[in-house]
DNA sequence: CCTCCCTTGGAAATCGTTATCCAGGGACGT
DNA sequence: ACGTCCCTGGATAACGATTTCCAAGGGAGG
């Protein structure tokens, strides 16, 4: 684990060979660390020739900072970090693509962690990026309630953006707006005649999940209040969907929709309707969320809800870096696109 | 950007106030810094009252040490970077999610990086990272030809272990038996009656892509030579599968069966197909490879190749913690499995 | 021509740790 | 009783950069 490496040499014995320091460029141009450095920075003006010998020393030895170095005397390391609940969820890839192409274009780099929805975890991660000395942390916390100690805690010490879930309100986020975007899904749905709904959903303690759960509750009980109630909640997979959708069947009560917080549990519900003869939609409706790769593909193609999340990715790069700058009420929400297909056009 | 706080103060005026540093743990409990770190560490027997106060003080004052000082001392950040083509492909997450876990269980972070699938960018996120003085890199070569000197020296400063794609030879490298995986496609369909074939891929020049597109040639060769040429090469995506089955149809020539480079490919094939009319697998039997969530929900499911992600991503951290032993020869090849399902069961 | 200021280079302090080195004291053996 | 060795604690020197601070030199203005 050290950073040096062996170079061959002509004595036939091998030998320790670092990365050149800052003293060695000096030394080859004949100059004091201190000019290197301003060259380097142009932290201040250096006579024209000391300027052009370090440059070429530095240029032939190959010379780059050692930003550990730098950064215990900057007190910034050029890193964020980011901590998501599940990478492995087709939402958070595209975020982080597109936080960490930002965050390049400023030089800086990501330092990912996934918190495996454990609140434990994800605390302990915080408290791991702080002792690295990030510049700032993305933070998508996994419980609504429980992470708000680590958030407070981190956003005490660096800039910290929440991003798609949001734990303390007084903390800058980014994210769409869960709520408008279920509302207009259950509108839709009552506008193709739907009055009878069930929601599959997960135990996710995720804001989102909350907030579209809240929604969606609003939303059906001015058609019929009972549906409000009738909510199904496991986990946000193919085979939860699949199991939810069983439980329906068998009730014996097929609503005119069924409203699912997710893609995959929307298709977990799909197969299940599908192997039981039940089409879709000619005798129930069926929507997803997050509009992924699998919506489009699904057989009917699924009706879904698509996040801006390569905004949401390059705003929440841009807030951590510009920090800051009204620490306390940056609120970023963003509009959803409702993206209607097959699955939920009433066709009779 | 700085890694220091205001805190209110009774005062009235705002105070800077940095975390503790061993010093101040030092004083607190009347040692000198080197004790503190003693017993921190455990590096030498400390006089068990000495040791009662230092670690009362460290846990009053919340200590916690300061990474980057550390890194700079000891030489050793407890951080590996990964650099991969594309986040986004679904292949990733999941050995990235298996990596982190690895990593953690050794305290150990992940830095990290994509590409963009550019060689260039690829280039400079390595040394980037090489000047982050991270302990070791975990790289996903994106070009097999273009991408090799950046792998070497980075190889030659840190313990490095190409995943899923290999660039050099003499690395240490983990991924799975791509030339084995893609005749065992080919076989299957021989043995379903396919004589005839056709292969969409990527123009991706990734060690992977190659493997399987010359498993296919050899395979097919031997049951029609013809087939061997029939390869339609885009993107890893949708719409090229789309524009690439379009092709197929428009030369009239529907083949037996269409072997694809990846599930999203298959998908964007199995779309166009359908919309023609042409059925799977009455008319034309279809492969996908990587055996994402899209192919299982696929309608008809999709026949496709599971890699052992997670054990890919472990294998990779082990390795590159692990690191000293063997740097030269160790090849990690695991076994695919076949995952058949209807797209590719022949039921004449 | 002198003085003062401003420019520029280098020496040295600093960031927060860990590791080396040294000194003092106790234990043990002779 | 004395010498030697070990054991432990602290002072101190790195690690590799940046950034004061200081001094010298040159230019401008009186």
């Amino acid at each position: 684990m050290q950073g040096q490496r062996c170079a061959t040499t002509r004595g036939g014995r091998a030998e320790i060979s670092s990365p050149p320091t800052i003293r060695q460029v000096a030394e080859a141009a004949g100059v004091s660390p201190a000019t290197v450095s301003r060259v380097l920075h142009g932290t201040r003006p250096v006579h024209p020739d000391l300027r052009a010998r370090t440059l070429t020393a530095a240029q032939q030895l190959n010379y780059r900072a050692n930003r550990v170095a730098q950064a215990l005397r900057t007190r910034s390391t050029g890193t964020v970090g980011m901590v998501v609940p599940n990478v492995a969820n087709p939402f958070f890839p595209v975020v982080i693509q597109a936080v960490e192409n930002e965050l390049r274009r400023h030089g800086v780099h990501l330092l990912l962690c996934d918190s495996g929805d454990d609140v434990r975890e994800e605390a302990e991660l915080v408290r791991s990026l702080l002792d690295h000395r990030i510049d700032g942390i993305l933070f998508s916390p996994c419980d609504r309630l429980s992470s708000q100690s680590a958030v407070r805690l981190a956003a005490g010490r660096v800039p910290l953006v929440q991003i798609d879930r949001q734990a303390v309100s007084d903390v800058a986020y980014v994210g769409v707006d869960q709520e408008a975007a279920m509302s207009e899904v259950i509108e839709h749905l009552i506008a193709e005649g739907c009055r009878r709904f069930a929601y599959v959903s997960s135990t996710s303690r995720a804001s989102t999940a909350a907030e579209r759960l809240r929604a969606y509750r609003r939303a059906v009980k001015v058609v019929h209040a009972r549906s409000a109630e009738r909510v199904y909640q496991g986990t946000f997979s193919l085979d939860w969907g699949r199991a939810a959708a069983q439980r329906i069947v068998d009730e014996g009560d097929l609503p005119d929709a069924i409203v699912c917080a997710n893609d995959s549990v929307a298709l977990g519900v799909l197969d299940v309707l599908r192997s039981k003869g039940l089409r879709v939609p000619e005798e129930v409706l069926l929507t997803g969320f997050d509009d992924t790769e699998l919506a489009s593909i699904a057989w009917p193609p699924l009706t879904s809800v698509r996040q801006p999340l390569e905004m949401i990715g390059r705003k929440g790069a841009e807030l951590v870096l510009g920090s800051g700058a009204v620490p306390g009420k940056s609120v970023n929400l963003f509009k959803a696109e409702l993206k209607i297909r097959e699955s939920s056009r009433r066709r009779a």
